[in-house]
DNA sequence: GACTCTGTATACCGATCAGTATATAACAAA
DNA sequence: TTTGTTATATACTGATCGGTATACAGAGTC
């Protein structure tokens, strides 16, 4: 049965969102998908395995959306405007990633926090890595254009990183504990934040 | 001697900054400070009690700090700028203290990202509350004067936090490796980012 | 000197850690 | 039917986990 095997990943993925990868146990991954520890083995070789196995099952296909979505489209005509719809695209892809799967976005921000020192550290880096230069690719794009950006691509694609997360986690924590209404603005406000500061929104 | 109790708090600070709360253990803890568990324990009583000790101890006086440079002072005749000021010492609080003491402030900036179930989740969330209510209550102030931040202000108290935070550590990674250039702008530029927008800096 | 309090060490506890040696059941290929 | 591969379980390894029972050394007090 293959099915084991994607019983783990999905197991695994609540257990190391809830309590970090290091506080959960080989054990206890086996117990909650109702296999033993041979099994899980098997399939990923180590807990590290089953990590990057957990990192490229889930958030990789996501970092392929967002590379689409990342696409920037200069229209010179219109020069402050063709930077706000590709940054729209982008915030978009991480709030619906939150919606559809609010583990797999906890998953992808746990990476800020793991320790540099920690056991999967490795893998870690690949990933953000990935999805640095994604963001900070769009900005030398658009800095090409928009010449007051320049040399500050890292930078803007750093704030503007942060700020879409603390703004999707923000969303999901409200959510959590009230369904009925969406009082934090979507990614349109965010996005219009960014681009001319508090006082536009 | 009180010695090692000071000894043992300075000694987990970097193993805990390094490796995780979770992936250091007691024994390792002991180790690194040259005394034996029965000492640490006299001292602290639990890791998790540790834990709890380091943030009062070096976490705390930050906060006491932030809370002086959180004062708001309108002057009504200076609409936009009487903002600005306050933003910039709070930036730079956060600026002096991964100046001064680097795993202080990674320490701090570790509470955003630990687990939900994590042993230590009652201490995070205390030391959250404490910084984001001192930041709400900034933008609060500031709502009575400017209107249209009004019904945004734990958003923007969000954004702002989470701007600093990831303005610092960008910062902090790149004196890392590179000693002799500030290649990232210091505190001012990010508040008028953060106010004016992108195209501001 | 006896008595108490602070601080530290030896040696241990049961539980859990990540990982594995070995066996075997099911199934496909020969 | 034999052989090989895939997928699983029982039972175990040595090491480490957080925590503690006990003893005892030094200092101050009576």
């Amino acid at each position: 049965m293959q099915d084991n095997k994607a019983l783990i990943l999905q197991k695994a993925l609540a257990l190391f969102v809830a309590k970090g990868y290091e506080a959960v146990g080989v054990q206890e991954l086996c117990d909650a998908a109702g296999v033993t520890k041979p099994t899980l083995y098997y399939y990923f070789g180590s807990k590290e395995g089953l990590f990057a196995a957990l990192m490229q099952t889930f958030v990789e296909p996501f970092f392929r959306r967002l590379d689409e979505a990342a696409v920037y489209l200069p229209q010179p005509k219109d020069y402050y405007h063709d930077l706000q719809p590709v940054l729209l695209r982008v915030a978009d892809e991480y709030f619906a990633l939150a919606k559809s799967s609010p583990e797999v976005f906890r998953l992808l921000v746990s990476l800020n926090f793991m320790p540099p020192q920690s056991s999967c550290a490795a893998i870690k880096n690949h990933f953000q890595n990935r999805q640095n230069s994604t963001l900070e690719g769009l900005f030398l794009k658009a800095s090409e254009v928009h010449g007051n950006l320049r040399g500050r691509e890292k930078l803007l694609a750093t704030y503007f990183g942060s700020l879409v997360t603390s703004s999707v986690l923000l969303h999901l924590n409200q959510d959590q504990t009230n369904q009925n209404q969406t009082s934090v603005p979507p990614a349109s406000d965010l996005v219009k934040i960014f681009m001319h500061g508090i006082f536009s929104g």
